[in-house]
DNA sequence: GTTTCAAGCTAAAACGTTTTAAGGAGTTTT
DNA sequence: AAAACTCCTTAAAACGTTTTAGCTTGAAAC
């Protein structure tokens, strides 16, 4: 039923070949053979079977980008930025772009992850693979991709070993920034509610304060570290407990911008003025940071810049060339009456929330 | 290089043929033919290109998201929801999702809509189509696709004609809800910030605005509409403006939250008590409005339907079934200290900002 | 009047599958 | 012993392109 390129030729009266060739501007053919071709084209309203195509030339200029997320989380909350920009640039250099999300089980087994890559890999569907997780990845995981030299790159996780390129953001240098910042204000009493034990990020967030306080001669006290679950009502908590501990520190620095808001909105409750008595920092740059009141300083993750070094690196590979692996520097977003006060790189101050 | 069919029948002593049968699991094959091609299969890595299958198949079990979008917007910012949970639901129903993202122009020209979906119908690609456009589609954009029968659906817009189906959101449903519920709290000096004159939503809530006020008999005044362009800064500028009005209104309701954002932070530098004396109604149901001080009353849209009924009604024609048009009624999102005083259906309280 | 050359076109193979009709080898029925 | 049936297997066509080597044809060169 669909017209094919015979029956293109079959009106033009010239053999498949020749169609083919015009519409490809290949070869030498006629001008008047052309004209024909394109007549008939036209009239019939013929389109090149695309599938065809690509098995053909072995190219489907498709990648994939698969995101390895808890089920009960969402693709958009967090890493709609990183799509979009991803998507931007992965269109700008003349790929497609097909998503397919994939939790921790398939079938009520836990999924193989590595058996899931190995079928993409091999499929001949995508040309490349962009790879996004919310938990660590296993270089066992992807050595099969390694050893089929099919182009990927690891978004948001670290993955050391032969091979494998990845791009990453630098979670302890944008705690450390943070935290240095209060010390530069003259804060010495910091409080850090962290995030979970088993995330690597809320990890690396962590040692970045120790460090930093260690670094500046500050002691660490037990009683200034609290640990929440990166949910705003675990923020909540930890601020409650926090208030309960003398002498109070004149400063919080979260390890996500959810906890907190929810630390905010205790010590509002409890008639602290924030940002004068308390300095509550956060962490990640989402949106509502911007609208609290007082709005939340916090340390915003490029991830836009993400998506975009990420499609950069998997073009790369798929044109031949060199991986790579990239960590992402982070940017303090800072508000009016905060003076910058670090070394000057990399802070930026954003239109946004002017209350009070 | 690639292994192909042919190698494992090779290695297995058979047929491509046996194989193809015994890996799709027709025909009837002895069992023990079964197990050699299984370990052939298994020895040499063999996957079938998926490429030829489709191809042979005429199926592709792809559908694409084609967002018409202005270049300066990003998809995430409003439809990440969206996009979550279409991707989720056209995963169940056993389907892939490639998204392409068109601006307002092509290579310096203005994009001729037409064409690209033309294009898309035709190239054997996909196998449906989901249609999110920023701006309103019009019929003759679409009607190639009808023509060729070719399953597809409208997301966030309606586009009447004979065999389009669209899923949209009833903003003026939403919006008359809003306004009444005001007026059920006794409101009678309503103000309103609409959106921009060339926006379909913003029309519809404005008129809804409007039917609400004369339903219930209160004097429409021209000085209590103001008019924004969606963004906070002109919500400031309009509440500024609102402010020099007398007597004042007693209640805003605004097109969307962030210019509802933007008229609370005027309004509390004005020392206005929000909520008490005047209280600030939104549109859209955006995560920040749950964290400003007091949180913003807002009218939520169910992006999270749009996605899963536009799946829904896209794989039903795919299967043969028939279109549909469905309109999605919004929800108001109230927070404490707001008694529901409407119909009692469809509001629903939210955790959330408890400031206050 | 051959030979050479270029221009224009095409036949046929290739891409890697699936599917179908038919073939061969036993086994059972008549 | 022929006929009928079952099982198992496969040859070959089909899907719709691209690509390459080679074929015509006519003109230019000798």
């Amino acid at each position: 039923m669909p017209v094919t390129i015979k029956d293109v030729a079959r009106l033009a009266g010239v053999s498949p070949a020749t169609v083919s060739l015009v519409l490809s501007n290949k070869g030498q053919v006629s001008e008047d053979t052309k004209r024909r071709v394109l007549e008939a084209v036209q009239k019939l309203g013929y389109r090149p079977n695309v599938l065809a195509q690509n098995l053909v030339k072995g190219r489907t200029n498709t990648v994939l980008l698969c995101a390895f997320i808890r089920e009960d989380r969402k693709l958009s909350t967090f890493y709609g930025e990183l799509i979009n920009s991803l998507l931007t640039a992965i269109s700008l250099s003349g790929y497609y772009l097909q998503m397919v999300v994939k939790g921790e089980f398939f079938n009520g087994h836990p999924l193989d992850k590595r058996e899931a890559l190995l079928e993409i890999a091999k499929n001949r569907l995508f040309e490349g693979l962009v790879l996004l997780s919310h938990w660590p990845v296993q270089y066992a995981e992807v050595s099969d991709l390694v050893r089929e030299k099919f182009p990927f790159v690891v978004v948001n996780q670290r993955v050391e070993g032969e091979g494998i390129s990845y791009v990453d953001i630098d979670h302890y240098g944008g705690a450390k920034k943070a935290v240095e910042y209060l010390v530069h204000q003259g804060h010495v009493r910091i409080a850090h509610i962290r995030g979970p034990r088993e995330h690597r990020h809320a990890e690396e967030r962590y040692r970045a304060y120790l460090d930093a306080l260690v670094e500046h001669g500050i002691p660490v006290r037990r009683e200034y570290i609290l640990e929440g679950d990166f949910r705003r009502l675990s923020g909540r908590r930890a601020m409650e407990e926090l208030l309960a501990v003398r002498p109070l520190p004149t400063a919080v620095f979260c390890a996500n911008d959810k906890m907190a808001i929810g630390a905010l909105q205790v010590a509002k409750e409890r008639g602290i003025r924030v940002h004068e008595d308390l300095t509550i920092f956060g962490f990640d740059g989402i949106e509502a940071v911007k609208y609290t009141d007082p709005p939340i300083p916090t340390v915003e993750q490029p991830l836009g810049e993400l998506g975009k070094m990420a499609a950069e690196i998997l073009v790369k590979q798929i044109q031949g060339g060199e991986g790579k692996r990239v960590i992402l520097g982070c940017n303090l977003l800072l508000w009016d009456g905060f003076l910058v006060k670090g070394d000057g790189k990399g802070e930026k101050t954003q239109e946004g929330g002017r209350l009070r």
